[in-house]
DNA sequence: AGCCAGATGCGAATGATTTGCACCTGAGAC
DNA sequence: GTCTCAGGTGCAAATCATTCGCATCTGGCT
């Protein structure tokens, strides 16, 4: 049993007693979801799931994706100009940054950022939710394309 | 003359500068933008210039708030599960904070977030294209509703 | 005043996501 | 194990914001 096995499964349990029920479609997305490396989007995630359970429908990866996100279990991002991007709730707490160029996303975190955000909200009287930080950057050296 | 009909006016001859023609619906959107203190979406700018343009199309709004957009002079915002908002360029840059309750949106800036963030990318041998930070708050003690 | 590239309004197209509905299927009860 | 049924699934149609095609207008230079 492999790593990502273990952590599915106590996953499957944890939302089995949440009331959740883990139908084949859906213990396929969360082992698809807890071996992506990547930021896929969902109909990436139902090619990648097709291989386990063919036939699985979009709105069935919409539907769980929308469950899985309620649950706590993954996060959804919105970049600009491209379709939601979905990612597992494994890892701590990171921020991204998009390549304009080629579209690949990278993740940092930033404790300091963090404090000031909450700092900010603090002084108008409000407490964050959730936040969002996003940075649209272009590798060094790289000119911009003209208009 | 007002202030907003001074600045507008500037604009305009700037825009017909650059190449961009000033029609009666441009016109319109611009002097709507200018007096916007809110982040209004395209159809609620439409509402708005239709007391200037009696029937101006919403084709015309998007494809003007995009030309806009291009030539700098206003921003859009793109905030989660709502339509665009636009703003105009007139103001210092800053950041979003949105009350996830209400939907009100507010302005802040913190030059110490934007001095970080211009590091990180940097030692990961980017530059900032540009970026979005955006806090969603609850006013607090408010209580999260129930799900 | 006249020209014409670019702008407009309309409706249809798009793309991501959601929903209605008739048919299935987990998983607790027996 | 098998029965039951609330809840899940697949499909197609609906939504929603935004964009586009196209025939018709109109700024702004001459």
């Amino acid at each position: 049993m492999t790593e990502i096995d273990r952590r599915t499964e106590k996953l499957t349990t944890a939302l089995r007693r949440a009331g959740v029920r883990i139908t084949r479609q859906r213990a396929a997305l969360l082992s698809v979801l807890a071996e992506a490396e990547d930021h896929p989007e969902a109909v990436e995630l139902q090619r990648r799931a097709e291989e386990l359970v063919p036939g699985i429908s979009l709105s069935t990866v919409y539907r769980t994706l929308t469950e899985l996100e309620n649950q706590g279990v993954i996060l959804r991002h919105q970049f600009e100009g491209t379709p939601a991007r979905f990612e597992h709730t494994e890892a701590h707490h990171h921020d991204h940054m998009v390549d304009v160029e080629t579209g690949k996303v990278m993740e940092f975190a930033n404790e300091r950022i963090e404090r000031l955000q909450a700092e900010i909200a603090e002084a108008m009287g409000y407490e964050i939710v959730h936040h969002r930080l996003e940075l649209y950057v272009r590798k060094k050296g790289t000119a911009a394309p003209e208009k």
